[in-house]
DNA sequence: AGACCAATGTGGTCAGACCAATTTGGTCTG
DNA sequence: CAGACCAAATTGGTCTGACCACATTGGTCT
């Protein structure tokens, strides 16, 4: 890892771990230059990392810390990353999040009356309802549905918002990997009822299915949390779980 | 303007405009800094600005054009400011998008179960559909009821997405509020049963009223799009459409 | 023709300096 | 004593010039 990703990494740490107050200022750079004995120009880049993420704003004569709410979306897989593990909470909202994107990604896709559009999106969703799969493919298969229908919508800031997701969040859920309690019979009934509304057609349909999905899968999210906790040191009981 | 940001403003444009195919290099930095007449930081500085907005990949060996779905969602701003006016397309896309984001807030923030929460929430609908606004305060209350609504949903990702699209959104349709119809009569209608649906606590009745004002929003937005077209020399006629 | 290798060019990093603007701390004035 | 004021120190912003490791390129050798 070159300096200035370090120097980033360590800051952008320590704020969002609450090292900082809100509106506090950050040492000067050449102070941090001193402190991590490198370029001043490598803090700059690491400054201008937490700028980008929203985080820190930078004005002369000093860069002060930001409340999270004026951060970029960029700083949700540094959220994630902050902890042992990544809040469950935050997992919940961003869960819901795609799932919302990737309705109003389907509704689009399938007001565009496009019928090869349809069948593409269709054949998206066969691999998840039709073969038997494990976890692993499981959760590649769905990724690539939500990419496919996301292309099918035509909609470009859908697609740039769920990438930027997406992106930040699978690295982040790898470790629960292994604790998702499989239930391929349900995961395809919930496929099949995607794939039918499709075929229908029919957008209330669609909605219900595609909210039933994510619903189901927030659940198997936390339940997968809970056998992570059960067999993992639930750390040091202080502070655990704020 | 700065250096860079006037070197970055000039190849965001050239890419974005297709200048320069995906794929294709970009010039060295070496070169950039002599064609702009500036040094090499600066340049630097700009290329990074690039990256960050995901339309060029920087390598050991040069940078390179990405597609457009690899950007960031930071795009979007420069993407409707490359033109003289926005693309229609995109704008509609952004409501739609935008109009995803809020329902979801708003259906978070219900399933709280806080009634402070549903009370605040109220108070920010209400000066849409009780006062004698005109248009300009209404698309502030507006905005108002957005970024209420959004921190009242506690939901951070929809927070942060939201805060960035409409960063980006708002100043690029500043042109388009003299020639936006207004009819503050079915504003009112239509924030009256947003405000009746929550006070009811009607999960599917939010979704129909928020649905209905966003699809009101943007008719007349299109509406709006032909009236400035209509009073605007429609340009050349040459390949003005795409 | 293909494999190989050295020269060139690329981005990445660093050091040091200067500038304009802000911040800061003391001083002066009421 | 409080407030206005000013000068010195500090801050981020910019620029210059240099070196490095690696990718690309073009020629050479087999």
């Amino acid at each position: 890892m070159s300096k200035h990703e370090e120097i980033a990494q360590t800051l952008t740490r320590d704020i969002l771990t609450g090292q900082y107050r809100v509106g506090e200022r950050l040492p000067s750079e050449r102070d941090l230059a001193a402190r991590f004995d490198a370029n001043r120009g490598a803090v700059r880049e690491a400054m201008k990392k937490l700028e980008q993420l929203g985080i820190a704003d930078i004005q002369p004569g000093g860069a002060r810390v930001l409340p999270l709410n004026e951060a970029s979306l960029d700083v949700i897989g540094h959220l994630l990353a902050v902890r042992d593990e990544p809040s469950r909470e935050l997992v919940d909202q961003i869960l819901v999040v795609i799932n919302a994107l990737v309705q109003t990604a389907v509704i689009a896709a399938l007001q565009r009356q496009d019928q090869d559009m349809l069948d593409t999106l269709r054949e998206v969703i066969r691999p998840i309802c039709s073969e038997q799969l494990d976890l692993e493919s499981f959760y590649d298969a769905q990724t690539s549905m939500f990419r496919g229908v996301m292309e099918a919508s035509g909609n470009l800031p859908v697609q740039l918002i769920a990438k930027s997701l997406l992106d930040q969040f699978g690295p982040q859920m790898a470790f629960l990997r292994d604790y998702a309690v499989p239930d391929m019979t349900t995961h395809r009934a919930l496929a099949r009822a995607m794939d039918a509304a499709l075929a229908a057609r029919d957008l209330d349909a669609v909605r219900q299915s595609f909210s039933e999905s994510s619903k189901f899968h927030r659940e198997r999210t936390q339940r997968a949390f809970d056998a992570y906790e059960a067999s993992h040191p639930p750390a040091r009981l202080e502070a655990s779980a704020s």
